[in-house]
DNA sequence: TATATTTGTATCGTGCACGATTTAATTTTG
DNA sequence: CAAAATTAAATCGTGCACGATACAAATATA
């Protein structure tokens, strides 16, 4: 039986889930410092970017939906990072924007990437490597995403 | 400040999360057919290649531990797929094994891999670099297994 | 050979993911 | 304008992930 096909080896699914766990793992220690959650990051990631969004817009930057959103936005906001506001104009919209402390944390995230980074970089990892893998990911995500 | 680093899009860990994720999404529609879900289609694979193991040899093959594989198992088992039997000799470990079921599930896999890769092929993603990416994201998980 | 340590698995609690459904507000349409 | 359709968010249920802990069996050690 021609089975090659389903050794676990030559999956192109399963390295993408292993490393996109084992990174997430590698960003925990400095995460935990600033007592965040992977996810939590990136929603704060987006909020850095841009003050005030609708849980909708950060969903589609991030690519989630609402009942994960939700439930993730309410816990940050029992953390005191940022606060839900409805719009007055349409009472459907919920605004999220950063509190003081959450704008704060910011200035213990800047090093993170380049920790981040060192951590990954060895003798069979290469800066170029993890640049092209950025790209190459970065590419597939915009295809994917709109399939 | 200096925060280019902190922007999402430069982030390495962003669009291996995403495509993690997306790619999930695309092995769904296969999987449902089957009614397994992508974890539980990882352990198949291993046990097709491999015809009893114990939890743990299914944990190092997967990067993951007891506390998840456990419940996935212990599900799979009630789905009929496997068997569990603890060793005689020594009764802490505890052998997992397919059955008949789950054995016979391999004929519908094996057309799953090329129908994947099918729909990942675009204009934009050619089949050497899904392979390049296969072959560079297969060492990083040797790597960073590893730390 | 008791005691301590290690090993293999299971359990607990928390936080995502995500399909499906619900609810309420707004917009569109007949 | 009233009914239908759409939109934004929340909720529900299930299944991972994973740190921490528990527990029993096996092994090592004093």
């Amino acid at each position: 039986m021609d089975d090659q096909q389903l050794k676990l080896n030559n999956q192109i699914c399963f390295p993408i889930y292993s490393v996109s766990r084992l990174i997430t793992k590698a960003y925990k220690p400095f995460l935990e410092e600033m007592g965040l959650t992977y996810p939590q990051y990136l929603v704060l990631l987006i909020l850095w970017e841009n003050d005030k969004l609708l849980i909708n817009q950060i969903g589609e930057k991030l690519l989630l939906n609402t009942n994960t959103l939700s439930p993730l936005i309410k816990r940050m906001e029992k953390m005191g990072l940022l606060m839900r506001r409805r719009s007055e104009k349409d009472e459907r919209k919920v605004f999220i924007k950063l509190t003081k402390k959450g704008r704060g944390l910011k200035n213990s995230a800047i090093p993170i990437p380049e920790k981040l980074l060192n951590t990954l970089l060895t003798e069979d990892i290469k800066l170029t490597e993890v640049m092209l893998l950025k790209d190459t990911l970065n590419k597939w995500v915009e295809i994917l995403s709109k399939k």
